[in-house]
DNA sequence: TGTGATCCTGACGCCTTCTTGACGACTTGC
DNA sequence: GCAAGTCGTCAAGAAGGCGTCAGGATCACA
């Protein structure tokens, strides 16, 4: 019994480089092809491909746009494949998320080269948990949703991202730097009055007690921590 | 308190371009520097280096080489730079162990970015554990808990500090002034009062008889030493 | 342009933590 | 035995971190 090949979207709006990306990742790959951003989007919902490969000029969206949705739920590897050979691209991809930026044009091995090493990285992961819980509360990084006791909780976005990081960070004390930097960004550091804030709110929407927190604890002068 | 600046290995046997690493660097991270593959090899087993940033044309060894041999002991991540920019000679390295490979000549700009993937995928990488016991006492650096007899035990900051410097030590005596620097920072020499005072409050912590201590030794004159 | 949600910011009080000082016990050298 | 230095203990005041609340700025969207 073999594995399956890996799956892998391809992201492109023009046919002729399409067809080159297919006959090169034929051998190796199974692949489904989009060649607008929303497309894009919706497929790699339907088939939670291995890996994407991406072309940045597209004719609906922009790419790094495409970049920041599918990372906001997937950790699949994205390999952004462009004519845009400006550092400025170069760095506002990766920076955005990408895995891997390839200037057009590039040779075949190369490119298959680099896939490689995106899905060994990928294959290193621990499986990424979709629900989480603790107590009532129900997180689905999947569909962004809240729940607790079956109820859905609203929150909003830095609210939100605040949780995912402590949730992926659950039990571990998270640093008030490594909060800071996930949620409002570099350059926040040293804002931890932002922290008491938003923690305040997160208790109150998901803590029994909020002044007795029994799950998002304070680790006094050092940060804070999901107890699950 | 802050994190330390990851720290990154550089190997590259010219010295100018050594500095133009360096100072692209400083900023951000602390770099140690080789210019020859056995060098490399060596202060990449002393330091333990966050990522290693490797240039393929060393006197020594092959590039290549280098690159399997740290592969076989460590995940970090290897950048690879180099002039040589034919493809078969990038897909050697991305095979051989490389996480990236850049063509000289390229921007600093994109060698940070780059740097930036390699590391965010190094952090998503399990942590290895690390606990460490004594009676029944357990102290998970990762998690940053301390446990008595499955109890949490809470301590404050200076106080955990001191106790993970003595746990890094474990066994061995640790000066006055080397706890000093470690906890309170340079320029805290000579303070040795605090450390009877916080000495004072981790064996009330975590000695059964905080009177007649069993881990947490006073050293006369010299420190203090936790025995295992 | 208006409306509502979200975010930022400041003020305040509470509480933990840190620092500092005083004092007695103990050890060491004379 | 005495003096000097080191160590442990206790406590009080200072400093700073934290939670809370609310007003106002800002943003998204219609």
């Amino acid at each position: 019994m073999t594995e399956p090949m890996p799956l892998i979207l391809v992201v492109d709006d023009e046919l002729p480089i399409r067809r080159f990306l297919r006959a090169t990742l034929q051998d190796d790959y199974r692949t489904v092809e989009a060649g607008t951003g929303a497309e894009a989007l919706s497929l790699a919902r339907q088939y939670n491909p291995d890996a994407v490969l991406l072309d940045l000029g597209l004719p609906d969206l922009d790419g790094l746009e495409v970049v920041g949705k599918l990372r906001s739920w997937t950790q699949a590897p994205i390999v952004v494949v462009s004519a845009r050979g400006r550092e400025a691209d170069k760095i506002a991809a990766l920076d955005g998320g990408a895995d891997d930026y390839l200037t057009k044009p590039f040779g075949a091995g190369e490119l298959l080269a680099r896939l490689r090493v995106a899905l060994r990285h990928a294959a290193r992961l621990p499986d990424a948990q979709e629900v989480f819980e603790f107590g009532d509360t129900r997180i689905d990084l999947l569909f962004r949703t809240v729940t607790r006791a079956g109820e859905p909780v609203h929150l909003t976005p830095h609210e939100y991202k605040l949780l995912v990081t402590l949730v992926q960070h659950a039990g571990k004390v998270v640093t008030h730097n490594l909060l800071l930097k996930q949620v409002w960004g570099p350059g926040a550091s040293g804002q931890t009055h932002y922290l008491r804030v938003y923690m305040a709110q997160l208790r109150a929407k998901l803590e029994v007690d909020s002044a007795r927190p029994r799950h998002l604890i304070t680790e006094p002068g050092v940060g804070y921590r999901l107890r699950p």
